[in-house]
DNA sequence: TTTAAACTTGACTAATTTAGTCGGGTATAT
DNA sequence: ATATACCCGACTAAATTAGTCAAGTTTAAA
């Protein structure tokens, strides 16, 4: 069970965005030099999070991205939602009418799995991005 | 994040062991055929199984696998360290003295990640098999 | 004592996923 | 004009995972 990397780089340049989020625009060049994070693949990140509402992007010289709500409006689990984080503990999905090992309707362990997912999602739900932004010294 | 099959199966096939568990041992083919997991990869699960004293072997005819320990004293985070599940959400460990990204000493969202590891980890300890036994009906 | 059922072990492999690069754009403030 | 910064799709190397293969050993029962 293992968080990817893109999904903690994403929590890790929206928290680094917060900080820095005065009325100027934050460049990816400094989240990137900042955070150790490449800037290709910061990229592809704001991409997606433009995508899902969660940070606004200004184009040009002295263009960069702003967040879009507050950071006390923003939930972690927007954030891994944008980027496409997916919480897989079983096999077969709620939709899936085959059943998780194409046999039973159910397996198992169906029921313990779905209470895992929905502890570990609720556990996003609850935290806000301001929640990380005081959370460790920076740097 | 996702869980692994390795992880699943464990627990499906303890939950499966559990529930024939009276006097006479389980064989791996009974499991393998109800749950529909390879017989053979059962047999790399178990021999970890065994090792974490989660199950006994019985060996020759007649023999198979039974619970070493009662299944209400059974936690489901002894059965996933004993197939090296891992929750991992963070690159640094808590042991390395480098740090997160080998440059500050904790990264920005260190302490957020270790809180969700725990969230975890409280989960897998306050479940015990016996819990999963007569969570849903069986096939 | 033979035999078959069942456990034991290590090595190997195909498929998938992930993290990240490359290259070529487009928009806009100065 | 032009430099700065965002935009976007295609590609790839490395790691991980799920699972097979082959060749045993042990032991209860016939």
């Amino acid at each position: 069970m293992k968080l990817s990397s893109k999904s903690r780089y994403a929590v890790m340049a929206l928290t680094d965005l917060a900080k820095f989020n005065t009325k100027d625009p934050v460049t990816l060049r400094d989240i990137s030099l900042r955070q150790g994070i490449s800037l290709v693949y910061l990229e592809q990140l704001f991409l997606k999070l433009k995508k899902n509402k969660i940070v606004k992007s200004i184009r040009g010289k002295k263009g960069g991205y702003i967040l879009n709500r507050k950071a006390s409006e923003v939930k972690i689990s927007d954030i891994l939602i944008a980027v496409d984080e997916r919480i897989k503990t079983i096999g077969c999905s709620k939709q899936s009418k085959q059943g998780c090992n194409g046999r039973s309707s159910k397996c198992i362990t169906h029921d313990f799995w779905e209470e895992l997912e929905d502890h570990i999602h609720n556990f996003f739900k609850k935290k806000k991005l301001e929640d990380l932004i005081n959370q460790t010294r920076f740097n």
